[in-house]
RNA sequence: GCGCAGGUGGCGGAGUGGUCAAUCGCAUCAGACUGUAAAUCUGACGCCUACGGGCUACGCAGGUUCGAAUCCUGCCCUGCGCA
């Protein structure tokens, strides 16, 4: 294993409206780089105004993966996009490009960098549906502790007061025989990777995701929930992202549309807060305030190693 | 001016003699996260703490009581109604 002989990535990553965008798109430019999102939201066709999908017009011809690969009532998922994700990357760097991931949603970019093993089992919703019950009829403990019998490490891992997440676990053991926690692992990484974070003050962030959130509206989130709802109805789980929750509510005549703003504005800010509580644990992640320190990062990262 | 309602922690809002530093919601802060992840979930949240407790609190000032956010008196303030 020789870490010198990886191929090289830049990944950026941060908070929703912190600039990820933009910076991946000058690096790119600038470096030979083509760009790999990894936006859970921003994988869906047709959901663009309300993800902040960058524009065409504003890629610069510079080759953007992963984007508009899924209609939103198709399943996918962290192990979809690990796949997904190395494949495109390999592409890129077949292409003799620089990869530039780039994305607000941890996970991806962990499945990725860390190299994440992930259990390889569906979600089958039948299981899930006895377990659902069974959490109904005799509490979480009860099932929780279900779990701690087939997996015993599950008691330090796997958070007993999240049902979804004891869900998972039972059924992956239940379906392969095997404990849950043995089956998630990291592998050896396949990049040599330079993460690179922004990370905006608050008050500065707050302002660009309330802008952001108003050149929503303006640019007619609303049409296009309406369009999206109409086509593929309410239920899919791509809806289930903020400022289409908010607006199908407004649609439905729950809140007015200055209400669906306001709370679409808040649960953005509490999202941001969520992506900053990931990516503060990452210790490889080198932090920026400001885009144009990112150019000498990427120089010396490009050069050395 | 009279009548009625009410003044509780950053906000909303419970509590109407003890088990109340005060249910709960929001905000705030922190955290978790491996096939739903823009999802899902957790903790802290008056002040101090050697974590055993200690201190100050429910508009203000008194009073009743072993004990008051809760009862009484006065005052101040707010809303509504009548003048």
């Amino acid at each position: 294993m020789n870490i010198q002989e990886k191929p090289k990535i830049i990944a950026i990553v941060g908070p929703t409206a912190s600039g990820k965008t933009t910076l991946s798109i000058s690096l790119a430019k600038k470096y030979h780089g083509e760009i790999v999102s990894a936006d859970s939201r921003q994988i869906y066709r047709g959901m663009d105004i309300g993800t902040a999908k960058s524009p065409i017009a504003e890629r610069e011809n510079i080759p953007h993966h992963l984007l508009d690969i899924k209609d939103p009532n198709d399943e996918y998922t962290a192990a979809d996009y690990k796949h997904d994700a190395i494949a495109a990357i390999e592409d890129v760097l077949k292409n003799k490009r620089l990869p530039v991931l780039v994305g607000g949603t941890g996970l991806y970019i962990d499945a990725v960098l860390d190299n994440l093993e992930i259990p390889k089992i569906k979600a089958d919703p039948e299981l899930r549906a006895t377990i659902e019950k069974d959490i109904a009829e005799n509490g979480l403990v009860a099932v929780f502790k279900k779990l701690v019998d087939l997996d015993p490490d599950a008691a330090y891992v796997v958070d007993p007061k999240n049902p979804r997440r004891i869900v998972r676990a039972l059924e992956v053991a239940i379906l392969t025989g095997e404990p849950f926690t043995a089956q998630r692992k990291k592998n050896e990484p396949l990049f040599s990777a330079l993460k690179i974070g922004i990370d905006l003050p608050s008050e500065i962030l707050h302002e660009r995701i309330d802008r952001r959130i108003d050149l929503m509206l303006q640019d007619g989130i609303v049409t296009e929930v309406e369009n999206l709802i109409k086509r593929y109805g309410k239920t899919c789980a791509a809806f289930d992202a903020i400022g289409y929750r908010e607006i199908v509510d407004y649609l439905d005549g729950k809140i007015s549309l200055e209400q669906a703003t306001d709370i679409i504005k808040h649960n953005t800010w509490h999202y941001a807060k969520r992506q900053m509580t990931w990516f503060r644990k990452d210790k490889n992640i080198r932090w920026i305030a400001k885009p144009e320190e990112a150019g000498k990062m990427v120089e010396e990262f490009l050069i050395n190693n």
